[in-house]
DNA sequence: CGAGAAACCTAACGATCGATAGGCAGGTGG
DNA sequence: CCACCTGCCTATCGATCGTTAGGTTTCTCG
């Protein structure tokens, strides 16, 4: 047997323990029904000691947010930077789109519902993510155009519709081995590219 | 002037006076943070005589939910039956999908974002008309798979993929005259059904 | 015109919320 | 070994929540 005396965690082991068990409270109840203490209680605490973590429950909700945002911002972006012609590096990013929400779904989920109840700069921190993310994905888009590659439709309007399509999977899909996701990608890529005609 | 003395309104009026006055503060604030009083003061009656129009806070989110998936389905199915080819018919429910989201656009909002706070039954309801939408569009892409207009692709995933882009309008879209979903509707409408390559 | 229904009111309930104050214990560096 | 910091505790605050009870005003219809 493993077992050893409940050790004492770490600040940082905390932090990250209370934000993805929030993220999970939060994904299935709502952000506004769930309490503090709801959330203390998932990691065997008492709600007053999340106040030596965050200062406030919005911070924790700020803080699954950034997960979601700033995460895809650093870590799908870059791809838009790598050699390729701007099909190939749309794929690219829409592969690794769909498999960073497939491994931070939960948070995906509360990202998306619960925007609203952000404060007022933290609110506009993460519009600012979600805004550039959609800028860079619009850029691919006219460079297609430009190349020829895509036909001429309105790229900031097609940008939007890519996303939303993308961003969608969060509220359906099941499971979250890399496995599960491939059919999405291919289906979801194939259908960006090409639509539904044969 | 045409001032009058503040005449009594009848209980339909405010049913759908109430509706959309909560539609609007849930969208905007979220379902949770919107306090009873707080929908009263919209409509300038007080919190406790909103019980003679709905039991429960809960009732009123049900009412919204209702109109933005037991619409779509009156409304908007019944067009996949008209004659034509699928091509056309799945052409006519985009339009007609995205301009009924323009004019019910907050319910929407609503309804994407606070369907977690139903209650079971409430919520199964609403679920079961989801998923009879999904399932009539999924029909006709796989009616336009066997007549060779489409191309072989996982059905369910396209009908999820389709829909998640054209409820994801109502996030981002402004102003509500028909005028502007034409742009959006023929973008999209080219988006899926023959996606960005040239 | 009168009676009853309908719409709305004031007042208040128990519960629960986010957050604070102050104390206790266990791990750590001098 | 002791002082200290930190992670967590108990206890509690004031505010606000959804909802109910019971009375008052306005409309409607015979």
């Amino acid at each position: 047997m493993e077992e050893r005396v409940a050790r004492r965690k770490s600040s940082a082991e905390r932090r990250t323990e209370i934000v993805s068990a929030a993220a999970a409270i939060f994904a299935s109840r709502g952000y506004a029904a769930v309490g503090m203490r709801d959330i203390a209680d998932a990691v065997g605490i008492r709600g007053a000691s999340l106040y030596h973590h965050f200062s406030s429950k919005e911070e924790i909700l700020y803080a699954i947010c950034l997960t979601v945002t700033q995460e895809p911002v650093e870590q799908n972006l870059p791809l838009l930077d790598a050699p390729g012609t701007p099909t190939e590096r749309l794929t690219t990013l829409i592969g690794a789109h769909i498999r960073h929400l497939l491994h931070r779904r939960v948070e995906y989920v509360v990202g998306q519902h619960e925007r609203p109840a952000l404060t007022g700069e933290h609110r506009a921190d993460i519009d600012q993510y979600l805004h550039y993310y959609n800028r860079r994905v619009r850029d691919v888009l006219v460079a297609g155009m430009r190349s020829g590659e895509f036909r001429e439709l309105d790229p900031g309007l097609a940008a939007l519709g890519i996303l939303d399509m993308l961003n969608g999977v969060s509220g359906w899909i099941r499971g979250e081995a890399d496995d599960d996701a491939d059919d999405v990608v291919a289906s979801h890529t194939a259908l960006v590219l090409g639509g539904l005609r044969a």
